[in-house]
DNA sequence: TCTTACACGTA
DNA sequence: ATACGTGTAAG
């Protein structure tokens, strides 16, 4: 990575940022400089006339191996101008980057008088330890604020609404004062500190088999062709992504998690009833791996019950108001083909997750072309035959409000004909609305169908017309919950993972490659192949074999057991720098270069290592924020362990604990998405060359780095399977309530694990067993009170940085 | 194509 | 009662 001298870095103080615009300090990372003067030029003097108007969002690229982004939290509105030359650019920083919150400080006037200028920057929030690696020219938080500010100070500023940050003083007062948030991608190249600090995992055999539950109705949406709307404010999948596992070891904890990524390379369109190749795939948005709100549990505790990923949510939205992508929302293209992906990973502790062996599971009817709007009517129709929440336009009898509008429709339009006479066409389109047509929902019993069959099939695929037959398997048809394809017989069902390590060898590359036109042959079979098994082992490539779907079920891989090998650094990685780590307060052992190197085995749907979601918005924040929280908690707590964030994805508020403005702040650097890792796991981006190459969200990071880039070619298939040894980190975020914060190192203790408690463990599906969701798990007893005030400072710093969405989250993170 | 407000439903 | 999940129609 280029080093680009910056030395002195080191010694700025806490201020050398605010007083800009004094260049000479600045120039240490000329990358950051060359944003701030971006940003000056561009946005900072307007600031200084008056507020603005619009939000901003300017995005540089500073670096290969890293870049800096600059946004104003001041705004209200919606980031929409992301100006960036392209959404995937853009999209890179997003994921690689760590995020820093700076407030534009007012200059004096000597200062600002010759220039025009009248903010300077000033640091809201750094870990304290941070600092800038010579090596790799990586940045870290505290280098750009070492010592900026006690704790108390940074405390002190609040945000008002999201798109003002007040800064309070002491004595109480508030001023407005327009806050910069910058985002940085951390880099570095030190060797990442071992994570002796975690609790050992203990050898244990099991044999994890997983279920597809509504498998029917799962064949029944995917032999028309299944859709999934991706919305602005993300909309849940429909089959609801459900599994039931088996054969794990009762007492051993495990991570669940889930992710999507691209079927193909391919972009589509519904053409003629049909879905057809329309060219080649946009850029894959980076991919979030997402964390199960009650990880880790016990083996015992999910085979007890069905596991359910309803939280996660499809959008096609970047960011939201503040450029800030919700923590359970996956960033999907529109007219583009997905494979969701179920992993399990053996581990009590998620920071482990980068050293562990994933365990993956494919299902192929699971597959889905994203879109804005359904284009086939009959899976319109099958949504709203099966989804509980559609039952509104169901023909059934009570009423299903479509019905009475359309009659008031064709009333309408019938006097109107009357009148005018004009079209006949009108009766077509009053048959046409799509929702009535019933082709084939048999599947629900009740109501489905039965009305209007106004259909019109359009007689799509062939393949459409048995739809029906099936339907009737369906056990209640509208209401999803009731299917439980699963079912027993389920060996069919069964999937059995491959398991891959995040580990990844540097050769992997050349082997992602070839894993990535596997997968897409696989694709082909998928349908066929009921659920296919992913097994990668970091070591073998072997292992990664056949990410396809042929290999089906029964194969299973599990030549690795869980590994938990913390890669030493690699010496790749080694330049990288997983400086992050430090900063985060992350276990050093963590960092993720282990960790996406064992994706990146993996074979083509392996996932990335960066971007996890935890379900929790907070978790997010953790993840991207560690250094902010630490630097917000006031506890002086150093760092604050991502995993001691641990919340619930809707909850994220409620943190009592920090001042609200704080909370938006670590949202939306959150949100931001920080690394994905980088959050989470700090982990030199080294580890995630390996897996994240592959992936989208690999190839934003890479393009920083020259050897990423050679990878960039991005293989779109195995979002996570690249082999490179070096890929940054950036892509994914790893979002998770974290319920647990299990042990961590020494270090992570002092920072302050904060409860998990507030895991919305929403594992649906029956019970979530009280246990889990409570995260009792891993938490020791004396962090926890600890936990819990770091936890609702992170929330309510996460709020102060969103802005944003305060309404909707609730903290529930109290203690319980 | 995508976005938004909406009615209507679940939970 | 509130919060939120649906597809629709209109833009």
């Amino acid at each position: 990575m280029g080093h680009r001298g910056a030395r002195k870095i080191t010694e700025l103080g806490p201020y050398h940022l605010s007083l800009w615009p004094s260049a000479d300090s600045l120039l240490c990372t000329r990358p950051l400089l060359k944003c701030v003067r971006a940003l000056c030029s561009e946005r900072v003097c307007e600031r200084g006339k008056g507020r603005t108007s619009a939000p901003r969002l300017i995005e540089r690229e500073t670096s290969p191996s890293w870049s800096i982004r600059f946004m104003f939290a001041t705004q209200t509105e919606t980031l929409k101008g992301v100006r960036s030359s392209g959404v995937e650019t853009f999209y890179q920083d997003y994921t690689n980057v760590s995020i820093y919150c700076l407030l534009l400080d007012e200059l004096p006037d000597e200062r600002s008088s010759h220039t025009g200028i009248k903010y300077g920057i000033s640091p809201i929030y750094t870990s304290p330890g941070s600092r800038i690696c010579h090596e790799c020219n990586a940045w870290s938080p505290a280098s750009l604020l070492p010592g900026a500010g006690s704790a108390s100070q940074r405390l002190s500023v609040t945000a008002g609404r999201a798109g003002e940050a007040h800064h309070g003083a002491a004595d109480g007062s508030r001023r407005k004062r327009p806050a910069l948030l910058l985002f940085g991608a951390p880099g570095c190249c030190r060797a990442p500190p071992a994570l002796k600090t975690l609790e050992p995992e203990e050898e244990v055999e099991d044999d994890p088999k997983v279920h597809l539950e509504a498998k029917e109705l799962w064949e029944l949406f995917h032999k028309k062709g299944t859709e999934m709307v991706i919305t602005k404010s993300g909309r849940r999948m429909f089959p609801p992504f459900k599994v039931r596992c088996t054969g794990l070891d009762k007492k051993a904890k495990y991570i669940l998690l889930m992710d999507i990524v691209a079927a193909d390379d391919c972009r589509y369109k519904f053409h003629n009833s049909r879905w057809m190749v329309a060219g080649k795939a946009d850029p894959e948005m980076p991919k979030r791996m997402y964390i199960h709100p009650d990880s880790p549990a016990t083996g015992e505790q999910w085979m007890s019950k069905v596991v359910n990923f309803h939280k996660l949510k499809l959008t096609n939205n970047i960011s939201d108001k503040h450029g800030f992508v919700s923590s359970t929302n996956t960033i999907l293209n529109s007219m583009h083909k997905y494979q969701p992906r179920f992993h399990i990973v053996r581990a009590n502790d998620i920071l482990k997750l980068p050293y562990s062996t994933f365990r993956t599971y494919v299902f192929p009817e699971t597959d889905f072309i994203a879109v804005t709007a359904y284009q086939n009517d009959k899976i319109t129709q099958l949504k709203i035959d099966h989804n509980p929440f559609a039952k509104g336009f169901r023909d059934t009898g009570n009423g299903r409000r479509e019905k009475r509008k359309q009659l008031a429709l064709q009333s309408m339009r019938s006097y109107e004909d009357q009148q005018k006479k004009d079209n006949g066409a009108s009766d077509d389109s009053s048959g046409e609305q799509p929702s009535f047509k019933c082709f084939g929902q048999a599947s629900s019993p009740a109501v489905s169908t039965v009305g209007p069959p106004h259909v019109k099939d359009f007689g799509d695929s062939d393949e459409d017309s048995d739809d029906d037959s099936k339907d009737g398997h369906l056990k209640d048809g509208p209401d999803s919950n009731k299917i439980s394809t699963t079912t027993e017989d389920g060996r069919e069902h069964e999937a059995s993972p491959a398991k891959c390590n995040l580990f990844s060898n540097s050769d992997s590359s050349s082997r992602a490659r070839e894993l990535c036109s596997r997968t897409e042959k696989s694709q082909a079979d998928s349908r066929q192949s009921p659920v296919t098994a992913i097994s990668s082992t970091t070591r073998s490539a072997e292992d990664i074999k056949s990410p396809n779907l042929e290999q089906a079920k029964s194969e299973e891989c599990r030549s690795v057991k869980d590994s938990f090998m913390p890669l030493t650094v690699q010496t790749d990685n080694a330049h990288l720098g997983h400086g992050h780590l430090h900063n985060f307060g992350f276990p050093p052992g963590l960092t993720g270069q282990q960790f996406f190197n064992h994706l990146g085995n993996a074979h083509p749907f392996l996932l990335h290592p960066s971007q996890f979601n935890m379900g929790s918005a907070f978790s997010n924040m953790a993840a991207g924020m560690g250094p902010l929280l630490a630097a917000v908690s006031s506890g002086g707590v150093s760092t604050m362990d991502t995993t001691s964030m641990a919340s619930p994805p809707q909850s994220l508020t409620g943190a009592p604990g920090l001042p609200f403005h704080l909370q938006q702040h670590v949202l939306a650097s959150q949100g931001l998405a920080m690394s994905p890792f980088g959050g989470l796991f700090p982990y030199p981006y080294t580890y995630m060359a390996a897996a994240a190459a592959a992936s989208s969200a690999a190839s934003s990071s890479v393009h920083r780095h020259p050897l990423l880039n050679a990878v960039r070619p991005r293989l779109r298939y195995s979002p996570y399977s690249l082999p490179m040894a070096m890929t940054t980190p950036d892509s994914t975020l790893l979002t998770t309530a974290i319920p647990s914060m299990a042990s961590g190192g020494s270090e992570l203790k002092a920072s302050s694990p904060v409860s998990a408690v507030t895991l919305d463990s929403t594992s649906e599906v029956t019970s979530h067993s009280s246990t889990i969701s409570s995260g009792s798990v891993s938490l020791s007893p004396k962090t926890l009170s600890s936990e819990k005030d770091a936890a609702n400072e992170l929330q309510s710093i996460q709020r102060l940085v969103s802005g944003l969405d305060s309404s909707q989250d609730r903290p529930r993170s109290g203690s319980p």
